[in-house]
DNA sequence: GCCGTTTTCGGCCCGACTGTTTTCAGTCG
C-alpha cells in the first residue's frame, strides 16, 4: 500500500513550494491531495491499475500522472528535482514551532542557514535579529520551541489524548465559571492518532476560563493567549501535547463546535456549499448578507445547507455530506450496541487479572457474554498454553457459568497463524473451544505473497471464528505487515471468519478506514479490546469509535448481535 | 493544481494570535 508515500512525497513538495515562494492555490492542492490519500479506504495501486486515480476528489490530470509514476517506478521525478535543490535539513526547519516558510527561505537566504541546529546558534548569539522580520522575542520562542521539540512532541494514541482531555475538563468544571464543555478536534472524531486536544467552552467570564487554563498544573509553555482563544503545551508524562482553548458565545456554540470537531476538509466542503448558496459559513454562524441564519447547534448549521446532522466519526470528507444531503445518513453501532465481546486474556497467559477478575468485570459493564482468549502453546513470550493446560481449563468454564447466572462465558483461543498457515493447535483441539481467534505473532516479515496466503489459510480455516489484528501493526513501534488486505477481505467474508478491530490503543487494528474497505467487501466486524487487565474493557469505547469511523452499523458488529445468532455464526 | 446547475478561465474557506510594524505579514489551525 503506497498511499502513504505518495502523501508524505505531496506534502513534502507543498512544503518546498511554499519555500519557494509559489502559488498558494497550487501550494493548497498538493496538500490537500495529500490528505485525501491519506484518507483513503482502497490501495491507491488498485486505482491506478483500474485507470480510477482521477476520480479521488482533488486529484486531476497533473497530480493522477505523478501517482501513477510513483506506483510504476517507485519515486516522482519532479519531487526529485525539488529536492535537489535543497541543503538536507532545510525542511526540518519548518517542524520548529512559529517557523513558517517564509521564514525559512529568509534564513536560508539572508544568513545561510540550512538546519535545526545552526538554527540554534545564531539564535543564542543573537545573529537572527540581523534579519527583517526577527526581533528580540522571535529569538527566544525559536529557542524555546527547539528545546520542546528535542524533548519531544508527538502523535499521542487515542486512549491517551483522550484521558488527558478528561484531566483538563474535570479540572476546567472545578475551578473555573464554565457552562458547556466538551473536547472536540479529533478526539471527538476518535481518530487513532491526535496531535493536539481542542477544548471548547462557553463561559460569561472568558477571562476567568482562560487565566484557569493557562496557569493549570502541568502547563509547560502559554503559546497563545488572546481574548477567544489560548493554546498551551501541557506535560502528559514527559511528552507535550498542544491543547487549545476556544470560549465562545452560546449562541454559537453549534457552529463552534462544527469547526471545531472538523476535519479540514469536510469543514471546507460545507464553506463551499454554503458560498454557493450565497451564504458564509465561519466559527460564529452561518450567515446571509451579515445576519445570522443558523449558529446555536451543529444541528442548525448542517440544516441551513439542506443537510441532516452526521456523526462527527464521519467527518472526514469522504463522501458523508452526500449522503447526509440525501437524508442517508446511516444509525452508527453506538456503545450500547454491544452485549460483550471475544478477544480478552487472563494471567493463564500474559494476562495480569484471573479469570474470574475478567468475567466479573465484563458482567459489571453490563454485557451479557464474554469470551476468554488466551494465547497458544507457541506464543512462548505470551506464556502460551499447551493444549493439555488450554483444555484442562474447560470445566472452570463449565462451573463459571453455573455460577455467573444470566451471563455466559465463552470458552475460546487466541490461537497462533504458524509460518505456512497452519494452526497451532490441532483440529482435535481446536474443536473443543466455543470459538477461535486466529493471529499472527511471529514471522513479520515474510513477502506479502506469503503472508497473504499464510493467512487466508487460517482465514479458510473451518474452526477459524476471528481474524485478530490483522495487520499486527503497533502505532509508533512495528509497521504493518505486507499483506493485500483486499484478498483478505474477500477470504473472510467467503469463509464467514469475522475480522478484528482490536482496539487496544497502540494497535487500532483494523483502522477505521480499513475496517471501511472490510464492510464493503462483505465482512463481518468483531470489535475486541485484546484486554490483558480488566480496566483495558473500557477501550470497547476507542473499538465503537473505530467502527464508527468505518461507517458500521449494529448489524455489521459481531458483537451487537444477539448470543445464539453469534453461536449460530461460529458453528 | 483543481474544478464547473451561471464559468474550460478565473476563481479557490475563514479567522485568531503574535511580533514587529506604524498598518500588517507570518504562522497556525
Amino acid at each position: 500500500m503506497k498511499n502513504q508515500e505518495i502523501s508524505d512525497r505531496f506534502n513534502e513538495i507543498a512544503d518546498m513550494l511554499d519555500i519557494l515562494g509559489e502559488d498558494a492555490f497550487r501550494i493548497i492542492s498538493y496538500r490537500r491531495a495529500a490528505r485525501q490519500l491519506e484518507a483513503l479506504t482502497e490501495d491507491v495501486e488498485d486505482l491506478v491499475r483500474e485507470g480510477r486515480v482521477a476520480s479521488i476528489p482533488g486529484i486531476g490530470a497533473a497530480l493522477g500522472e505523478k501517482i501513477e509514476e510513483y506506483v510504476t517506478t517507485g519515486k516522482i521525478g519532479y519531487h526529485e528535482e525539488l529536492r535537489a535543490r535543497f541543503p538536507p535539513g532545510v525542511l526540518d526547519m519548518l517542524r520548529v514551532r512559529g517557523i513558517g516558510p517564509k521564514k525559512v527561505k529568509l534564513l536560508w537566504q539572508e544568513l545561510g542557514i540550512t538546519d535545526v541546529e545552526t538554527l540554534r546558534k545564531a539564535a543564542e548569539t543573537h545573529r537572527l535579529r540581523r534579519v527583517k522580520g526577527f526581533g528580540e522575542k522571535t529569538e527566544e520562542k525559536i529557542l524555546r520551541s527547539i528545546e520542546l521539540l528535542k524533548e519531544g512532541e508527538s502523535v499521542f494514541l487515542l486512549a491517551h489524548a483522550h484521558a488527558v482531555a478528561t484531566m483538563v475538563t474535570d479540572y476546567l468544571r472545578k475551578r473555573a465559571p464554565v457552562k458547556e464543555l466538551v473536547a472536540a478536534g479529533s478526539l471527538r472524531r476518535m481518530k487513532e492518532t491526535v496531535h493536539d486536544i481542542d477544548i471548547l467552552a462557553t463561559t460569561k467570564d472568558p477571562r476567568a476560563v482562560a487565566e484557569a487554563f493557562t496557569t493549570m498544573p502541568g502547563v509547560r509553555e502559554v503559546l497563545a493567549a488572546g481574548e477567544s482563544k489560548s493554546v498551551v503545551l501541557l506535560d502528559a508524562e514527559g511528552r507535550f501535547i498542544q491543547v487549545d482553548l476556544r470560549i465562545v458565545e452560546p449562541g454559537s456554540w453549534g457552529a463552534a463546535l462544527q469547526y471545531d470537531t472538523g476535519s479540514k476538509d469536510h469543514n471546507i466542503h460545507l464553506r463551499t456549499m454554503a458560498q454557493k448558496r450565497g451564504l458564509m459559513l465561519n466559527e460564529y454562524g452561518i450567515f446571509r448578507d451579515d445576519s445570522k441564519v443558523a449558529g446555536e447547534t451543529e444541528e442548525s448549521v448542517y440544516s441551513a445547507l439542506g443537510l441532516s446532522w452526521m456523526p462527527p466519526e464521519m467527518r472526514e470528507d469522504q463522501g458523508e455530506i452526500e449522503l447526509a444531503s440525501k437524508g442517508a445518513t446511516p444509525r452508527l453501532v453506538e456503545d450500547g450496541d454491544v452485549h460483550g465481546e471475544f478477544h480478552v486474556h487472563t494471567n493463564a497467559t500474559d494476562g495480569v487479572d484471573s479469570l474470574e477478575t475478567m468475567v466479573d468485570q465484563a458482567k459489571a459493564l453490563g454485557y451479557a457474554f464474554v469470551g476468554i482468549s488466551d494465547h497458544s502453546v507457541s506464543s512462548a513470550v505470551a506464556f502460551g498454553l499447551s493444549a493439555e493446560k488450554a483444555l484442562a481449563r474447560r470445566d472452570r468454564f463449565r462451573e463459571l457459568n453455573r455460577e455467573r447466572k444470566g451471563f455466559t462465558i465463552l470458552f475460546g483461543t487466541e490461537c497462533d497463524i504458524l509460518d505456512g498457515g497452519q494452526m497451532d493447535y490441532s483440529d482435535e483441539v481446536l474443536k473443543e473451544f466455543d470459538f477461535v481467534i486466529g493471529a499472527v505473532h511471529s514471522r513479520f516479515t515474510l513477502p506479502i505473497k506469503e503472508m497473504t496466503e499464510r493467512i487466508n489459510a487460517a482465514v479458510r480455516h473451518p474452526y477459524v471464528n476471528i481474524l485478530a489484528h490483522p495487520t499486527t501493526r503497533k502505532i509508533g513501534q512495528r509497521d504493518p505487515i505486507q499483506v493485500d488486505l483486499d484478498e483478505v477481505y474477500a477470504a473472510c467474508a467467503k469463509a464467514g471468519t469475522a475480522i478484528e478491530i482490536d482496539a487496544y490503543p497502540d494497535r487500532m487494528d483494523l483502522n477505521g478506514p480499513q475496517a471501511r474497505a472490510a464492510k464493503n467487501a462483505g465482512c463481518t466486524i468483531a470489535v475486541d479490546t485484546d484486554s490483558h487487565a480488566k480496566d483495558h474493557l473500557a477501550w470497547m469505547h476507542f473499538g465503537v469509535g473505530t467502527a464508527r469511523r468505518a461507517w458500521l452499523t449494529a448489524t455489521d458488529v459481531l458483537n451487537a448481535w444477539p448470543l445464539e445468532k453469534i453461536r449460530a455464526f461460529f458453528r
